[in-house]
DNA sequence: TTTCTTGCAAAGGGTTTGCAAAATA
DNA sequence: TATTTTGCAAACCCTTTGCAAGAAA
């Protein structure tokens, strides 16, 4: 347990926080400025490999570290990229049935969701409602 | 319709076929020898946005795209990384249901699970003799 | 012809790795 | 001290892109 690793753990604390390698790097580096990527990498592999934190394919395009560990799924918006929390309650027994239904012995499964976040419905309808029709947006 | 993308649409002909824009790559080469990989790639993600395959993130390094387009999922193998097809139908409304959790207008999701296939299980059991305990998860 | 697509090669972005120095047990 | 882990930077791998030549409509 270095001074390193623990600070990377520390950023997970707070409950529905997902983060990328980067992220972890940038926020872990104000407290220790010359901790370098490779290392944050390194304690992220360890750390989700020991079961503390764990990794997502959210696809869009970085990898993503979530130190949740109750069960709890993610939609992704599809336009700004936010991630929230799914509980899971909803959803039962999805490995029991995949093994059912193949000849795998199964262990793990990753379910994520992705659409459009309350926040940019919004914006959407106002700029439809409004006066700006085409503008090369932001 | 090129004849590059009418030969890249052909390699997912094969139901249950999955592969990585490298083997698609490799088997298109066959009969296009000078076809470039940038080609495939252009041409796969095209594909995908016109919906005749399918773009999936299972986290084993490299993208897969899948030609079948019948409702299921997949897994895959964690020691060859072999991906078999799992049908769809045990598993409902699960857009639904993460619609009702969150606060998100939900378009899609994807779903994944890894395990080990029939194959491995039998290696695994001719090699020791007997079984071992591996921590399943969740 | 006009427009789209290709091949090539280089660039890009995220992730991994070799190694000597530094920290930990 | 013996073992890990770090910081640095280069290496890697997959994927994307700019551009001129070539194919399609």
């Amino acid at each position: 347990m270095t001074r390193q690793r623990r600070a990377i753990l520390e950023e997970f604390r707070t409950p529905g926080r997902h983060l990328t390698a980067d992220a972890v790097y940038e926020r872990v580096r104000r407290r220790i400025p010359n901790i370098s990527l490779g290392t944050v990498y390194r304690n992220l592999e360890m750390l989700s490999r020991a079961g503390l934190i764990k990794t997502l394919h959210l696809g869009g395009g970085q990898r993503q570290y979530d130190g949740g560990m109750h069960r709890h799924y993610h939609v992704r918006c599809i336009r700004c990229g936010k991630v929230s929390d799914v509980s899971a309650d909803s959803f039962k027994d999805l490995e029991a049935a995949a093994a059912r239904a193949s000849d795998f012995e199964v262990l793990g499964h990753e379910l994520g969701f992705e659409g459009i976040c309350a926040e940019c419905r919004n914006v959407q309808k106002c700029k439809q409602g409004g006066q700006e029709a085409q503008g090369a947006g932001n």
